[in-house]
DNA sequence: CCTTGAATATCGGTG
DNA sequence: CACCGATGTTCAAGG
């Protein structure tokens, strides 16, 4: 790890140039400073003068962040091969990237930090509480859409996409069921819709019902599956890791 | 800006103590080291050891940045509230936030870096290239979609949701416009036939016809929407920024 | 390669 | 506050 603090843009191109041109792939580069940014690709941008958080991941990304906000202001995707260069006494950045076609100017006229360092992290990521999960307990415990529920086929293909869970009700009826993991909308209403007519003209006469199956379901969304004479149920969501994983968790 | 190079737990805990805590509204605290993460909120993960960029912005935002991907593996959400503490010679880092409640512990057990500054960003991003744009271009040249077109309406609100443009062709039909920016999906039909279904029950008998504008409308969606009878538009997406912003970077 | 849909989506606008 | 739709969405999975 090389750092080096409030560096001139001769330095820091220096800097860079030592530490981290050679292998880009290999290390992380983090700037801290004044700078302006221009971007055209899919959309186009500017961001005038301002402090900020410049991240060059060792995949070729490239972080812009204010000091507020979840999301970066501005951004390049993996893949993305940076160059530096002085100008009028600034740091330059120039990022570019192929398919889709983006690049972004990065101007700094002062800089607080700048880091290089190697990270090395071969852990991914454990994660549970996502939309498979609610469908894996449907199909473990169908009771908890209703009794006598029969799931027979999950990922289900039809003309106008894919039902999570298809199956029959004790009488018998077919039953098409869309799970959402956090809220329904009425897109979901409509993908629903369209799933139990074309299941509906895959067996003419026959009755199809449709079910909703979310945490929560909002009025509008209710009233507009009446309508249709779809039905929703609201279920909770359980978040729980697999118990090997939660082993893990304690040994810590 | 101030900055620790490899700190103890017990070194950091200080350093943060006494640049960050006071005033963590003002200050972002960057942290570089080698960390596991428990999170468990609207979902639960777990994350192995692994060398990570720690970002707290000073509105309570968390950021965990692997060595690759634009995505951030672990976050809390702006208005997170942290504590920091040693463990074991551990640095742990504890995010608290409400509605929706969500926690999270990070734990070091090395630091490359520790960074505390105060950065000053009043910039906000002009931006262009969004769907609000393709509807305005729209709006001020209806030819790009056909000759005769009149847009009456923006945002016309139905029964299921909001139309993006209303307006009548040169027969006087009604026309309902679906506008995409990038890509037209099977849920852009979805909608745009529900919008119609809305329109035609308020005026009965007369047609009405549907059309979805997008940059580019892959063959499925197509060929959904011939069987539905609506229509489609393939548009060049004008990417211009306004022309004082053109100056404005022109001046740089 | 393209296409599809989920996401701890995030974020802004509107009622 | 709830709700709704866009996003330079990103990302992974499947054909």
């Amino acid at each position: 790890m090389n750092t080096v603090i409030h560096p001139t843009a001769t330095e820091a191109v220096h800097f860079i140039k030592v530490h981290h041109t050679a292998k880009p792939e290999k290390t992380m580069l983090v700037l801290i400073g004044d700078c302006m940014v221009e971007y055209h690709g899919r959309a186009r941008s500017l961001l005038d003068w301002g402090e900020r958080l410049v991240i060059i991941k060792q995949d070729g990304t490239v972080l812009i962040h204010q000091p507020t906000m979840r999301e970066p202001v501005n951004w390049q995707p993996a893949g993305s091969i940076c160059e530096f260069a002085t100008k009028n006494n600034a740091l330059r950045l120039f990022c570019r990237h192929h398919r889709p076609a983006e690049k972004m100017h990065v101007t700094f006229r002062a800089l607080q930090l700048v880091t290089v360092t190697s990270l090395v992290d071969r852990a991914t990521l454990i994660i549970s509480g996502m939309e498979t999960d609610v469908v894996n307990q449907i199909v473990n415990d169908p009771r908890i859409i209703e009794e006598g529920l029969r799931i027979v086929k999950r990922e289900k293909t039809v003309k106008s996409g894919a039902i999570d869970l298809y199956g029959f009700d004790k009488d018998h009826t077919p039953v098409v069921i869309e799970v959402k993991r956090s809220l329904a909308t009425i897109s979901s209403v409509h993908q629903l819709r369209m799933y139990v007519t074309d299941i509906k003209k895959g067996n003419k006469e026959s009755r199809v019902r449709g079910i909703l199956c979310a945490p929560h379901v909002p009025d509008m969304v209710k009233h507009l599956l009446q309508e249709q004479e779809l039905e929703w149920r609201e279920v909770e969501r359980h978040v729980v890791l697999p118990d090997d994983r939660q082993k893990t968790l304690k040994e810590f």
